[in-house]
DNA sequence: CATGAATGAGCTTTCATTCAT
DNA sequence: CATGAATGAAAGCTCATTCAT
C-alpha cells in the first residue's frame, strides 16, 4: 500500500520543482498516508510515531525531518481529508450558484453526504479520536471555508431573503447543522433511510428561510 | 464478603444512610471533583491517575478502590455533568408539556443554553478533550434521554403535525441539531448576539414543522 | 468452603485449652487453608494477602494478627504439608524398623510416593512456586527429619553395612535422591510406568550398599 | 522492515559480523551480565527491570529493545549459565565415550561438580530464587541435553547392560539424581568431604547397573 | 538527509502493610 | 480483637523525541 515508487531520475516533465522538493512532497504524502492508516486501525492513542514511521517504511528519526511532532502528522491527516472534502463540495456549490435553493441545497447536501461517507473509517477516526486537536485545527478551517461559500451562495441566490435574517448568523448556524447532522448520520447509522434523512435535512434548511410562522397558520 | 449487615436499629425508617455509604459517596464525589478539575486544566491526556489522586488529596492506590481505571473516572465526570444538565432540562420540558411549541421550544432551548453554559470550561473539556470512551457512553445516553423527551413532547403538543413527518427521524435530527448548535455557540463564541442565536435556532426548529414550501410562495 | 462452624458455647470436653486458644488455632488453620488454596490456584506471585484474606473470609487486617507477613503464611502452608507427609512416612518407617531393607525400602518409597502424590497440585505449587523461601525453611526441616530417621533405620538394620560406608554421608545422599526423584516423577510425569520407576529407584538405593563392583564382575 | 540488507562488499567471506550485530550482541551480554548480578544480589523478586537497567548502565527503555520483558532477561541469564555448563560437560562426556564407566562416570561427575560450582552464587540464585518460568525453560532443556548425552554414552559403553534395564528410564533417573545431588552438595555444603561425596555418588550410579542383589549375597 | 539505538520521564496499576474506628 | 479504607512505594512498561553515526 505504501508507495514504493521512486522518483524517476530523468522525468519527462520540464522539472519546475526541484527533485529535492518532489522527494520531500512525496515523503510527506507517504507519512500522511501512514498516519491515516494507523489512525484508522489503532486510534489516536495507538498511533505512536514509531508505528507511523514503520507504516511509512521510514525510520522514526526521519519522520521528524518532515513533521515537528506527532500531532502535526495527525493534523496533516485531518487537514488533507477535510481539504479534499471541501474541494469537492466547493466545486459543486459553485456550479450551482445560479440555481434556486430548492435545487442547489439538496444537491449540495447530497454531495456532502457522499463526500464525507467516502471514507467512513477515516471520518470516524477524525471525529471520535481527535477532538483533542480540534481547538482551532483543520476542522475549523473546513467550516470556515464552507461557511464563506454559503454566505456567497446566499447572497447570490436570485430570490428574496427575508429581511429578518442575518446572513452571517444564518450561514454559521446552517453550515454547522448540515455538517454535524451529516456526520452523525454517517457514524451513528440511525434507523432512518437515506432518502428520509436527506428530505428532512433539506426541509430543515429550506424552511428556515420562510417567514416565521404567521398567526393565521395555526388552527 | 464486605459487610452487608445494616445496623437494625431502626428497621422501618426509610434507609438513613450508613456512615459507611456516606463516606464512600463523599470519596467518589471528591475524586470526580478532582477528575473534573484536572480534565479542565490538563486535558484528557494530561489527566493522569496520579494527578487526579493528588488533586483529590488521596493516594493513587485509594483512587482504585473507587474506580477500576482512569477512564472510569473520566466517564464519571462526564456522566455527572450530562446528568445534571439532563435533569434540569427534563424538568423544564415536562413543565411545558401542555404549551404550544411556539412557547415550549424557545423556553427549552434557552434553558438548555443556560444549563450547558453553566460550566463552559467543563463543557469544553468534555467536548474537545474526551475521546469517545464507549459506544454507549454518557454523552450518548444524554442524547437518548433528551430524544425520548422530545418525542413525548412532540406527541403531546395537541396540535397537528404534518403527515409527512416521521416523528422518530425528526426527533433524532432536531435533538442533535439543537444540542450541537448550542454547544458550538457556547464554545466557539461566534460574533452573534445571544438573542439572535436563540431566535434563529427557534426558527430552525419551528419552521421545520411547517408544510414544505408551497408552489405559490415561490417567486 | 471455609468453616462457618462456631465453637459451641458449652463444649462437652473438659476445656483444657482456653476458648481463646481454640479460636486462635482455628483462625490460623483457616488462614493456612486459604493460603494453600490460593497458592495452588494463583501461584506465589498471585497469592496476595488480600486474596488470601478474602479466601479465608476475614479482613486483610486480621490476617496480620496471626501472621507477621505474607511469607509467613506461605511458609505455614509448606510447613503443614511437609509435616503431614513426614508424619505419615515416619510412622511407616518406624513400623518397618526390624525388617530387612529389601522389604523396608520399597515399602517406604512406595509410601512416600503416595503421600507426596496425594496433593499433586500443592506439591507443584510448593516446589515450583516457592523456591524463594527454601533457604532454610520447612522443606529443609523435612529432609532433616527423614534423614535422621534413615540414619536410625540404617543403624538398626540387622544386616551388615559395608565398612566403606559413612552412614551420615550415605543418608544425606540417599534421602535427597529419593525425595527429589519422587517429586520429579510426580511433577514431570515422564513416560515411565509407576512400577518401573519404583523398581529402578529401589535398585538405586539397595544396590548402593553392595560392595563396589569387583574387578571379576566385568567381562 | 529493519535493515536486512547486508553490505555486499565481500560476499564470499564467511560473514564477518557487522558492527551492528556486534553492538547488539555486546548490549545483550551487558544486560545479561547485569541481570545475573542483580539476580544474585537481590533475588528474583528484587530483580526489577529498572534495577537491571541501572546495573547495565542503560535506560529502562533500552532494556526493552533487547528483551520483551523481565522474565526474558532472567531466562537469558539461566540459559547462558546452563549452556556454559552443558557445553563443558558435553565436551568431557564426548571425549570419554570409549572408556569404561568406571572411568567415564567419575570423570564426568567430577567435572560437573566443578562446572556447576564455578559460580556458586549464581547457581544458588538460579535454583533457589527463580520460579519455573516455563515448562520448556532452560533448566529443562539442560536436563534433556544431558539426558540425551547419557543415553548415547550408555549405549556406546561396549559393555553389557543388564537385560532388565530400560535405558530411557535409567537415564531419566540417573541424570536427575546426579544433577540434583551435585547441586545440593554445592549449595547446602553438608559436612561431607568432596572425595567422599564423589565416591558415594559414583557408587550410586555404577552400582545401579549391577545385577539385582542375588540371593546368595544376602546373609 | 537517513538512520535507529538510546533515552528517561512518566504512565497505569498493584499490594503488603498500617491504623483509626 | 476485627475491620477495611487508606497508604505509597514500587513495579513493569511505553513512547515522543534526540543525536551520533
Amino acid at each position: 500500500m505504501t508507495s514504493k515508487r521512486r522518483t524517476p531520475k530523468t522525468p519527462a516533465t520540464p522539472a519546475r520543482r526541484t527533485p529535492q522538493q518532489d522527494r520531500s512532497r512525496a515523503m510527506v504524502a507517504r507519512i500522511v498516508d501512514a498516519g491515516q492508516q494507523v489512525l484508522i486501525t489503532h486510534g489516536y492513542d495507538g498511533a505512536s510515531t514509531n508505528r507511523i514511521a514503520a507504516a511509512a517504511n521510514i525510520s522514526p528519526g526521519s519522520l521528524y525531518q518532515y513533521f515537528p511532532n506527532k500531532d502535526a502528522v495527525v493534523a496533516a491527516v485531518i487537514e488533507r481529508y477535510t481539504r479534499e472534502v471541501a474541494d469537492r463540495v466547493r466545486a459543486r456549490v459553485l456550479s450551482n450558484l445560479g440555481k434556486p435553493p430548492e435545487v442547489s441545497v439538496p444537491e449540495t447536501i447530497s454531495y456532502l453526504l457522499d463526500a464525507l461517507g467516502n471514507d467512513r473509517e477515516l471520518l470516524r477516526a477524525v471525529v471520535e479520536q481527535t477532538p483533542r486537536l480540534a481547538a482551532d485545527g483543520p476542522v475549523v478551517a473546513f467550516e470556515q471555508q464552507i461557511g464563506e461559500l454559503s454566505r456567497v451562495a446566499l447572497s447570490m441566490g436570485h430570490y428574496p431573503i427575508p429581511d429578518d435574517i442575518d446572513t452571517d448568523a444564518a450561514a454559521w448556524m446552517l453550515v454547522r447543522a448540515v455538517e454535524h447532522l451529516t456526520i452523525r448520520y454517517l457514524l451513528d447509522a440511525p434507523p432512518i433511510p437515506r432518502d428520509r434523512f436527506l428530505a428532512d435535512l433539506n426541509r430543515l434548511i429550506l424552511n428556515f428561510f420562510r417567514d416565521p410562522r404567521p398567526r393565521a397558520e395555526r388552527e
